[in-house]
Formats: structure tokens, sequence, C-alpha cells
DNA sequence: GCACTTATGGAACATTTAGGCCGGAAGACG
DNA sequence: CGTCTTCCGGCCTAAATGTTCCATAAGTGC
């Protein structure tokens, strides 16, 4: 299968990542067509006959953020892992990713997601599901420190992970406002400290 | 000076708290003068002559909030209080009205506030300059536990400030998500065991 | 009743939005 | 060579955006 006809002028793979880049900084509605196109340097014809939407894009957008930046969150659902290890190597990864200056600051499922229009609930329920999944990743996790001991039975799991998963969100609103790298590490130190509190007792 | 000319046929304040709902539900950018007018039950010259744009319309609407709802983090500023009360305070306050079935859930200062388009950047800038104000509150709020002895000296302020900060953002997001009034509260202990193992260390 | 002030509904404004159309250009393949 | 397929630039569109204008209505003070 041959690829026949005139070859694009552009690079898709390079068109999407501008799309993350846009996405990631203004949100869903805040992006426009136009600056999309300026981003990608193409033509409504080539994004529509390459992208079909801008919603579609956004679906594309969103699964390559998620095999790239967003995989700071994927240790959590490897099993074979010590819990306390990929939950703290989880929180400093995502600072680390969400303080980076080569790209918009905080996390895209939570900057783009928390509210949009009514014509696209669509995208905020398909962050909302993302978001959704690193939870129940969280709360797995948890539940596997509690079945190896390394946490006490009477543990639960669901609150313990809640706590982390809020910081781990919060991530993302305090690395917009500014606040540096160092000081959510530290922050970090804390919520990890709670952990082993809880290992010991 | 009496009020003279054609009286009002609308009640502000209660067009007011209208826009509050609207744009707590779903943002600045997303939410539109025909959806405002319509929620507010008035024309656009009303409108206009009472609110003058809908950009100044925001700004009176997060004071409102900030004076209403917004309130559960005021204590954060008391000087007078004991600080670990009135952490744990906020942040169940907090919990209790995002999760409020009476409005959108989450707080506004958040689910508005994280991405804009860049023509209304202005209204972000309002945001965030709120959201830090909380934080500093927080952090000083910290320091004067160290002062007094409640937390030992050695405690880094700004860290565990940004620590309890992460949490009291994400439960904007969690409630979002549909994280339970319960999970959140039961996260909640879990911080205040932390502040509870630094106290007595 | 008459000026004056303010509010109203509705039409109209320019601009921007996402998206579509079309003539032509650039390659592959016979 | 010509044909076929794909892609391109630019112009177009219909709807929606925030905002303004205007004629009129409904009050107050003289």
């Amino acid at each position: 299968m041959v690829r026949t006809g005139r070859p694009r002028e552009f690079d898709p793979e390079q068109a999407l990542d501008a799309a993350v880049g846009l996405f990631w900084e203004r949100g869903f509605d805040a992006t426009t067509l136009a600056q999309l196109r300026a981003a990608m340097g193409i033509s409504s014809a080539s994004f529509y006959a390459t992208f079909s939407s801008k919603s579609e894009l956004f679906v594309a957008v969103l699964e390559r953020y998620c095999s790239t930046f967003g995989r700071v969150t994927d240790d959590l659902a490897e099993p074979g892992l010590e819990p306390r290890t990929v939950v703290e190597r989880t929180l400093r990864a995502s600072i680390d990713m969400q303080t980076d200056a080569s790209h918009p600051r905080g996390c895209l499922t939570v900057v783009c997601g928390v509210t949009c229009s009514q014509a696209n609930e669509q995208v905020c329920a398909l962050l909302t599901q993302r978001r959704g999944t690193v939870r129940d990743n969280l709360v797995d996790c948890v539940r596997r420190a509690v079945a190896s001991g390394e946490l006490p039975p009477s543990t639960e799991p669901v609150a313990l992970a809640s706590m982390y998963n809020g910081f781990l969100l919060g991530i993302s609103v305090q690395a917009r406002d500014g606040v540096t790298r160092g000081e959510l590490h530290a922050a970090v130190d804390h919520v990890m400290q709670l952990w082993d509190l809880l290992a010991v007792a």
C-alpha cells in the first residue's frame, strides 16, 4: 500500500505537538482554530483533512499527552513495584514535569478539564475519566500496600488515596500559581512522612 | 438624594447570584452573555447599564463569591485562633461547601481560574491573586504555630503550608470528579494526623 | 400636565467562531 | 505523456460572540 497523491508539506506529529502546547496553555474552549492553524502552520483545508475537527483533535492531543508527559503517573498501575516508592516517585515526577519551563505549567488533564462550555461536555468527560483512572490506580496502589503488610490492615485505602490524589491534583494549580519546584518537593517530604507514620504504627 | 427615573424591574443582587452560579459552573470564557441574560432574566440594555461588561461583572461575581461561599478560608487570616484548629476547620468547611448540592461543585477560584483565553488574562490574574492570598494566609498560620511552639522550630512553614494548600486546591478537582464528602473528610483525618506527628516530635 | 431621569425590549453592530468549498499544485503510476 | 489521488492556499459561510443604539415605558419633581 504505497501512499499516492501529493505528499503532505507538514509533519502531523509536529503539528499535534503544537496543538498539545496550545491546549495545555489555554484550555479547550479558549484555544481557537485560528491559533491552532497558526501554530501548526497549516490552512483550514489541511487541518480538517488531517484532524477532522477541533474536538477530534483534542482526543488525539490527550492521547499524545498521556503517552508522553502523562507517563509520570504510569507507575501507579504497576503491581510489581513497592507502593511507597511508587507514590513518592509519582508525586516527584509530576512536580518535575509540571514545573518544567519547556512547556505550560500544571497538568493538562487538570488545567483543561475542570470547566468547559456545555457544547463540549464530552471533552470534560474525557479528562474526568482520565483523572478517575489515575485515582483508581492510586487506590489500588494503597490497597497493595495494605495487602503486603507495608501499611496496617486498619488503613482505609480510599481515604489515604484521596489524600494523595488531592495533593497530586493540587500540584497543577500551585504550579500555575508560581509555587516553585523546590517548595513542592518539600511538601512531598511531608506527605511521605505521613506514609511512614502509618507504616510503623 | 432620592432615586428618580424608571425603577428597575429586577433585583441586581439576585441577578448577581445567578451570574455566580453560571460562572462557577462553566468558567468565564464558556459562559456567554446570552446565558447570563437568560439566567438573570434581563435584556442587553439592562445588563450593560447595571454591570458595564462581562469582565466587570466577573469582578463583582468574585467579590460576591469571596464574601459568601469563599468565607470558608477566612479563619486562616485570624491570628487569634489556634493554628491547628483553623487549618482543620478550613479544610472541612471547604469540603462541606464545595460538595454542597445546592450549587456547582468545587471552588470558583479554582474551577474558573486555571485557564482562559489570552484576551481575558486579567480574569485569570484576579483568581491567581485570590489563591495567592489564601496560600499566604496558610503560610502565616503555620508560622504562628511555630512561633507559639505548637510546631517545632525546625518546621519549614512554606513547605508544610504548600502541602496543605495543595490538598486544599485538590479538593476542587476531586469534588468535580465526584469524590464524596465522606471520602474527603477521611482524607483530612490523615493530613491532620501529619500535623499531630510534627507537633509531638 | 410637563420636563427629566432612568430602565426596558428588541433590533443591529462588528468581530470572531468552527467549518466548507474550489481551483490548482504536486507527487505516483500507467 | 496523461491520469489519478492527495494536498494546498485562500476565500467563503452561517452562526455566535460581546456590545451598542434607539424608541419607548415608567417612574419623580415642579
